[in-house]
DNA sequence: AACCACACCAACCGCGGCGCA
DNA sequence: CTGCGCCGCGGTTGGTGTGGT
């Protein structure tokens, strides 16, 4: 039920994913958090874009996605979010723990529309009639926006991927979901933070996660051969070889911070080699979508 | 069994907003 | 202020499933 995969004139992949592919994204953002979703397909091995990537993990691979009927009681937040709000699918989506926008949206226009559009024939939304025909934005919206998943947030429970790693230490800050695209820079620093994942050996979990297929049986190349080659010569202490050909070799070895480093001096100018610090960068680049509630009660 | 029409939904696409230099 | 890069959102597409004839 899903587009075929196709391959572009620039040798993105596009259409249907593969396992190996889902295999491969998970057990990335697992290891490495979102840095950077134009970068990542790069570094996961993966020949899709980055927003291919965002949206196959948003919508199906991150795990609280919840699968399965909509429920009354959800059905009916959404037809009062709609009533009020229009089209916010990514606002009812956070009023709907597990469910995701583009689910939203799609169990909208197939299953609960053509309920509503026989009920509002009779008795059309006035906020809603009134927002649409004057573009105006209706109160609750704009205090819904106002309340907007701000990275400083710390009541807002942004989607967490820190069940997936439940040997690392937790930020001390509260949770960085988008943002960390630009974590590189924007990194707040995690002073309390103890774990260094980039000396971490890396947990079977992690490659559990990916669920499935044992590592032997993985087959896992790296993307761009002569991209990696360079980035293994400009690091000065890099102790990854170039090739990888099977999932333990590349995700399994102990990493050296310097392989972060170095991989961040071949993507010029996207960080002044001069700044890059000669300390471990993880806890800036690892920063973890992250639930504070759950971390308050862990403590 | 074969065909057709519609339903479903994962994935794609384009645009706007935001942050940074 | 402006341009650029990136991300998220909402609209749309297109392949498969399913039920009816």
């Amino acid at each position: 039920m899903v587009r075929a995969p196709s391959i572009d004139k620039n040798g993105i992949k596009k259409g249907e994913w593969s396992k190996e592919e889902d295999d491969k994204l998970k057990a990335y953002i697992n290891r490495y958090g979102i840095w950077n979703w134009r970068q990542l397909p790069k570094y996961a091995g993966l020949s899709r874009c980055g927003k291919s990537c965002r949206l196959r993990w948003k919508n199906y691979l991150q795990p609280d996605v919840k699968r399965g009927n909509f429920t009354k009681e959800e059905e009916d937040i959404i037809i009062n979010l709609h009533n009020q709000l229009g089209k916010k699918w990514s606002i009812f989506a956070k009023h709907l723990p597990g469910r995701t926008d583009n689910e939203i949206k799609n169990y909208w226009h197939t299953h609960l529309k053509k309920r509503t559009q026989g009920q509002n024939n009779l008795t059309p939304p006035s906020n809603q009639v009134k927002a649409e025909s004057s573009c105006q934005t209706p109160q609750i919206l704009k205090e819904e926006i106002k309340r907007e998943p701000s990275q400083t947030d710390n009541n807002h429970h942004q989607i967490s991927t820190l069940g997936l790693c439940q040997g690392l230490t937790s930020p001390s800050v509260s949770g960085c979901s988008t943002g960390l695209s630009r974590s590189y820079y924007d990194a707040p620093s995690h002073q309390e933070s103890s774990g260094n994942i980039w000396n971490q050996d890396l947990m079977v979990e992690d490659y559990e996660l990916a669920q499935g297929s044992s590592c032997s049986d993985f087959s896992f190349s790296y993307s761009d051969d002569s991209n990696m080659s360079n980035l293994m010569t400009a690091g000065d202490h890099t102790t990854i070889t170039p090739t990888y050909e099977c999932f333990d070799d590349f995700w399994s070895q102990l990493l050296e911070t310097d392989y972060m480093v170095s991989s961040y001096k071949h993507q010029q100018p996207f960080v002044d080699p001069v700044n890059i610090p000669s300390s471990p960068i993880a806890d800036e680049v690892f920063l973890w979508s992250y639930d504070l509630s759950s971390d308050e009660s862990n403590r």
